[in-house]
DNA sequence: CTGAAAGCGCTTACAG
DNA sequence: CTGAAAGCGCTTACAG
C-alpha cells in the first residue's frame, strides 16, 4: 500500500502553502477563483481525501454523531422502527461527512456511561435522544456535558432541547373516530409503558376521543410493546365479565399479539371484537385479519432528526426549536368491523 | 464549559514528562511501579479521559469499525437479526474504546463508495462483511483498499477473509429429519434468494437430507426472506395439482407469510401442510399455530465477528481462520404434524 | 489573494 | 527508567 495522498501532495503539486489548499477545498472565501479550481483539479488527479482524523483534531469537530438506544436487544430486534429510523438518519449526515455511531443499551446506567465517555472522549458532536421517557434522566445529563441533542418525541411535548416526532393525536383520533363510526360503545385500551411519553401520549389520546364522542372510555390493559405482552392483554382481557367490543392498541405488534390471543381464546377478529394497531408495519397487512392502523414515518424522523442535530452542532447556541413531522394516514384494515350487535340490529 | 484535561495537564500535575504519561496510562513498559501508579492517581483526580482525536492522529487508528448492512431498510426493518448482532458486537468492542459506525446501503454501488470513503478518509480500522452473496463483490474490495475484514457466513463457505458464522447444515438437516420422522413423504422448501450464501447453504441442505432418507425432494419455490413472499409463496403452491405435506421454509417471516397465505387460502397447517421456518425470532413462538423452528445465535455470532476484527486490526498480516459458532437448537411448535394420510392410517 | 507558523492532543522513536 | 522532540494531517489566526 502507497502513502495516502495528504493535503501537503495537493498543496506541493498546486505550488501553493497548505492554508490555501485547506481553503480552496473547504470552499472556504480569501483564494481567487483560478487558484481555487486548480486546487481542485489536483486534488481530484491525485484521488485526495482529507484524513478524518486530522480534520478532526485540528477543526475540533468528530465528524460523529452518537445514537445509544437505550432497551433491551431482543426488543429492538422486533422494533420496525429502527432501519428505517437509521437510513433517515445517513440520508441526512452522509453528504456532510458525517457518520453515525450506534449504540444498544439495556439500561439507564450504561446509557450514562456511553454518552459521559462520547463526551470526555469527544468522540461524537452530538447525539440523538430517542424514546424519551417521562422525566428523562437524559435531558439533564446531555445538558450538564454539554452535548448538542436532538429529541425524538411527540411534537406535544415540552422539553427544553431541540425535537422533532410525530404526534400520535391525529392517529389515534382517527382510529377511535373510525370505531365509533362503525358504532362501538365499548372501546378499551391496550397501553405501552406509561412511562414513555409516546404510549402516554396514546393513551391520553385514547380516553380523550373515546370521551369526545361521548363515550366512556373502556377498559385499560398496561403491555409492553411486544407481541408477547399483546397475547397477555388478550388473555386478561377474555377474563373479564363482557368483552368489549374493540380494542386500540399501543402499537401493531401488540395488536398482533392480541389478536392472535383472541383468535387461540376462540373469539373472533372483528366478527367478537375489532382491533387497531399503530405505526403500519409491513407485518400489519400481512397477518389475519389484516391490521387496521396507522402508518408511522420514521424515515423522515430520522432524517429531520439528524438533520436538526447538524444544524445545532453548526450554532451549539441556538435555543432550542420544534420540527413536528406530519402525522401518517390511516390504514383500515380487516381488523375492524361494526360490532356484532349492531349488525344483528340493522 | 471549563477545558477539557489533556495529557500535558496529567503529566505536568505529576511532574513527568508526557511521553511517560503517555506509557504509564497505556500500560507500556519503561515507567516504575512508583510513577506509574502517581500517574494513574493524577489522571482519575482529574478526570482524565484521553481524546480519541488526539489518539486517533498520532496512533493512526480510528478506533471505530464499520458496518455496512447491504439491504434495503425496509427489509433491514424487519430482520430479526440485527439487534441482537449489534448488542453482540458491542459486547466485543466496548472495552477496547472501539465504536461502530452503522451504515445501511441498499445497493451495492452505494456500498462500495462507503466502502472507499471508509478507506480513504481513514475513517475506521476494520469492517465487518455481512449476509455474503455468491461471487461478493466486497471481497475483492476489501483487499483493494486493503481494509481488514471478517466476514459472516455459514461456516461451510470458503472465502480468503477470515470468517465466523453458524452453519445451517445441523438446523435443517433436524428440521427435514423431524419431518420424515412425522411421516412426511413430500417435502418442499421455500428459498431465499439463492445468490445469498446462506439461503444457498438451507436449499442445499434440504435437498441432501432429503435424499439421505431416500426420498426425492419435493418442489421448489424461491422467495426473498420476507412475509409477503411467504404468501405468495402459499399462493403459488396451492395452484399445484397436488400439495405438499410439509415445506421447509428458509426462514421464519417467510414461513409466517406462507402460514398466514395458507390459511387465507383455507388450507388448514399443520392438517393439512406442515411448515417450519429458520432463525427462531420472538415472534415466531406467538404466531398460531407456533412455529417449528431453529434457533439462531445473532449476539455470538455478532460478538465473535468483532473480537476476531479487533484481533485481525492489531496483527493485519494474520492469514485468514475461521471459527464456526455452534448451531441453535431445533424448537418444535405446534406448524408440524403427521401427515392426514399417516394419521389416517394408524 | 497568498503563505509561513502555530497548534489541535496524542504516540513514538530516540537520547540520556 | 525518564524526558525532549518530532510528527500524525489537518485548520486557523495572522502577516504580508
Amino acid at each position: 500500500m502507497s502513502q495516502r495522498t495528504t493535503i501537503v501532495d495537493v498543496a506541493s503539486a498546486a505550488g501553493v502553502a497548505i492554508s490555501s489548499a485547506s481553503a480552496a477545498l473547504n470552499g472556504q472565501p480569501g483564494v481567487s477563483n483560478a487558484t481555487r479550481e486548480r486546487i481542485h483539479r489536483i486534488a481530484e488527479e491525485l484521488e485526495y481525501v482529507p484524513s478524518q482524523r486530522g480534520r478532526s483534531l485540528a477543526s475540533k469537530r468528530a465528524f460523529t454523531i452518537g445514537f445509544v438506544v437505550q432497551r433491551a436487544p431482543e426488543v429492538m430486534s422486533a422494533d420496525p422502527f429502527f432501519g428505517a429510523f437509521i437510513a433517515g438518519v445517513q440520508k441526512a449526515i452522509t453528504d456532510s461527512g458525517y457518520v453515525m455511531v450506534f449504540q444498544i443499551s439495556p439500561s439507564w446506567e450504561l446509557s450514562e456511561r456511553l454518552y459521559r465517555r462520547f463526551a470526555a472522549a469527544r468522540q461524537v458532536d452530538g447525539v440523538l435522544v430517542d424514546q424519551l421517557h417521562v422525566n428523562d434522566e437524559r435531558i439533564g445529563l446531555v445538558k450538564e456535558l454539554g452535548l448538542p441533542a436532538v429529541v425524538i418525541a411527540p411534537d406535544t411535548v415540552d422539553v427544553p432541547l431541540p425535537l422533532t416526532g410525530q404526534s400520535a393525536v391525529p392517529g389515534v383520533t382517527a382510529l377511535v373516530n373510525h370505531l365509533v363510526d362503525l358504532g362501538h360503545r365499548d372501546i378499551a385500551h391496550v397501553a405501552g409503558r406509561l412511562d414513555y411519553v409516546h404510549s402516554a401520549e396514546r393513551r391520553n389520546t385514547w380516553a380523550a376521543a373515546v370521551s369526545a364522542r361521548g363515550l366512556q372510555p373502556g377498559v385499560q390493559i398496561e403491555a409492553d410493546f411486544t407481541v408477547a405482552s399483546g397475547k397477555q392483554a388478550a388473555e386478561r382481557l377474555m377474563r373479564l365479565d363482557r368483552l368489549p367490543t374493540a380494542v386500540v392498541c399501543v402499537n401493531d405488534l401488540c395488536a398482533i399479539g392480541l389478536m392472535a390471543g383472541l383468535q387461540a381464546g376462540g373469539v373472533d377478529v372483528p366478527g367478537k371484537i375489532s382491533v387497531t394497531g399503530f405505526d403500519g408495519i409491513d407485518l400489519s397487512s400481512h397477518v389475519h385479519p389484516s391490521l387496521t392502523t396507522v402508518k408511522a414515518m420514521p424515515e423522515a424522523v430520522g432524517e429531520t432528526a439528524a438533520a436538526m442535530l447538524l444544524e445545532l452542532i453548526a450554532d451549539p447556541g441556538r435555543a432550542p426549536w420544534t420540527v413536528p413531522i406530519a402525522p401518517g394516514p390511516l390504514v383500515i384494515g380487516a381488523s375492524t368491523a361494526p360490532p356484532r350487535s349492531v349488525v344483528t340490529d340493522s
